[in-house]
RNA sequence: GCGCCAGUAGCUCAGUUGGAUAGAGCGGCAGCCUUCUAAGCUGCGGGUCGGGGGUUCGAUUCCCUCCUGGCGCGCCA
């Protein structure tokens, strides 16, 4: 239980006394100026108009009905419009150090996905190119929101679901195809709407030396294989080098081969909700709220095959029947059309899953800009910047940082040259700085930091300004961390992050930890220590290291 | 036209789920290295929170409406 627990704890007991409804709970935050305290309660405005007093009277009474040392405070006073601010003595407020310490890497984690299981799909990258600068923003956004829910108590698998069916992959076979029949001379035209990029008639070229029976190159079905199987690898690549390790990659082909596709098909036409119309089977998924019914199957005219829509439901469902009861897909604004239309299709099936299944985390689309120009992403173009290119120029740990640092509602403007320009005065560095910095003094003063536990060390020396801004933000830690994950926000911790640092330079500059006398010497070994730590667990939250010097 | 997202300091963005005098970084200006890392620190200036209504003790936050930008609206994925 932490101390605002306990805190808004009394303050509910205090306030039935004074005549509040027993279910009464009250907000209890941090002020925004440090000069009102530690915490603050706007309890008495919530009571004004229920207890048919001012305010100000209202808060007056809480205070009385208080036992306020019994929740380590130390004062109480009623100000502005009616908030209470509450000043926690030294005693309690250093208490969270020792026990930072004692957790370690555990401290922050918490239990409230009580170990349930959920998948967490994201990247998710047709098979046709290398991952892009907005499969990057995924990546590090789904990593993030992934450890998120594990650090508070989930069981998560992360999930590739991986494209390797249907029209687009046609179009690469195609590509592929066509690149090797002009690398043996023949005259063949090249579709505007095929994947122009250099990497196909690099595939082509692979292909043709390590298939030199296909001499006429007409075998398709080896050609697909090839060319997905190649770029399967380079995206695989692509991750590696950003240090994103998926748990399952899920294969859209496989939903065909496994019948699940067909299971789906019939458990649909058997619910009532499907009719036919111009030669194709339709889901009238607007029964679900979607704005217009959906193709489950082409007509004839068009091949007769499924649509995109069919193996996404019959995806989704075995995201439910393997036992996930919670599914989060993390994808670009630009799908976002696919979210009614996939709940509408579960929906239709009748089989208890939940209406909001799964959840969806939409990012805007990344905008990069080199030189001063936009660079145009499309594949088909060929031209666009690659996540290794990103990462071999600018650094894993920056881009990863770069991309989680800003809400995914936002638009994120990637300049390339700037994110270069700015590597020594990178936000990442600066927070990196402030852990290599305590680790720095340790180092120097020769000092084994496993031996500093604070057990038994007089905290009550912590008085500066300064460090009691510090050991704030380490005890609001594991709130905010709890914060980031149910709203799926892994920004916060970014910010969070910033903010903790900046307080930690602060306090680096203004007071010196060697050299001081012996009692101030050891407890702030023990701030130090304790930082270092939650600096470090805050930072592989993100998936960044947090290196000992610099 | 309809749907989703956004609009906060010169720029890039936060704003703890409705709280007090709206913040940070960068840029600008002025300072700080015999002391644990100057990859840093301190101070100053900077605002019609897109506009207008509404809800209430209280709105950047919730509702309505308009303006601007991004994305989507296929028998593509």
């Amino acid at each position: 239980m932490s101390s605002s627990d306990s805190l808004k704890a009394e303050i509910g007991r205090a306030a039935v006394t004074l005549g509040a409804a027993a279910d009464f709970t009250a907000v209890v935050e941090r002020p925004r100026d440090p000069t009102f305290g530690e915490w603050s309660t706007n309890a008495a405005m919530m009571l004004a108009k229920p207890l048919k007093q001012s305010p100000r009277d209202v808060a007056t009474k809480l205070i009385a009905a208080m036992q306020l040392e019994a929740v380590g405070i130390s004062a109480a006073e009623v100000a502005g419009p009616g908030f209470i601010n509450f000043r926690v003595d030294t005693d309690a407020l250093t208490r969270v150090l020792p026990e930072i310490i004692r957790r370690g890497e555990q401290y922050g984690r918490s239990d409230i996905g009580a170990q349930q299981p959920v998948v967490v799909e994201f990247v998710s990258a047709n098979p046709t190119g290398p991952l892009h600068v907005g499969h990057g923003r995924q990546a590090a956004l789904g990593d993030a929101i992934s450890t998120l829910l594990m650090w508070t108590g989930w069981k998560v698998s992360r999930e590739f679901y991986y494209n390797d069916g249907g029209g687009q992959i046609n179009n690469l076979q195609k590509s592929v195809q066509l690149r090797a029949l002009q690398q043996v001379g023949q005259d063949v035209a090249f579709p505007e709407n095929g994947y122009h990029g250099d990497y196909i008639g690099e595939i082509a070229a692979d292909y043709r030396a390590q298939h030199p029976a296909d001499a006429t190159l007409s075998e398709t079905d080896d050609i697909r294989r090839f060319a997905v199987a190649a770029l399967r690898a380079e995206q695989d690549l692509d991750l590696k080098a950003f240090g994103v390790v998926f748990d399952t990659y899920y294969l859209e082909s496989s939903l065909y081969t496994d019948g699940n596709v067909e299971k789906t098909v019939s458990v649909l036409l058997a619910s009532g909700f499907t009719y036919e119309k111009d030669g194709a089977l339709w889901l009238r998924t607007t029964d679900f709220g979607d704005d217009q019914d959906r193709v489950m199957k082409r007509s004839a005219e068009k091949g007769g095959e499924y649509t995109y829509f069919v193996p996404d439901v019959a995806y989704h469902v075995t995201k439910w029947e393997r036992g996930f009861m919670r599914a989060i897909n993390v994808q670009g604004s630009d799908h976002h059309s696919t979210v009614t239309r996939v709940r509408a299709g579960l929906q239709a099936l009748q089989m208890g899953i939940p209406h909001g299944y799964p959840d969806y985390v939409l990012h805007q689309l990344v905008t990069v800009m080199r030189g001063g120009e936009e660079m145009k992403i499309s594949k088909r173009a060929g031209s666009y910047v690659t996540v290794r290119d990103l990462v071999e120029e600018v650094g894993r740990d920056a881009v990863r940082y770069f991309f989680v640092m800003r809400k995914g509602d936002s638009q994120l403007v990637f300049d390339i040259d700037l994110a270069r320009a700015q590597s020594e005065e990178n936000p990442v560095y600066y927070i990196q700085m402030a852990h290599a910095r305590l680790c720095g003094i340790f180092r120097v003063g020769g000092i084994d930091m496993t031996t500093i536990d604070g057990a038994l060390t007089d905290l009550s020396v912590l008085v500066e300004p300064e460090e009691r801004e510090l050991i704030k933000a380490l005890a609001d830690f594991p709130s905010m961390l709890a914060g980031a994950a149910t709203a799926l926000e892994p920004h916060r911790v970014a910010n969070w992050l910033e903010r903790t640092a900046g307080l930690v330079h602060t306090w680096y500059h203004k007071h010196h930890v060697l050299n001081e006398p012996e009692p101030i010497l050891q407890a702030r070994l023990v701030l130090a220590n304790a930082t270092r730590l939650v600096l470090a667990n805050a930072l592989s939250v993100l998936g960044l290291s947090a290196p000992e010097r610099m």
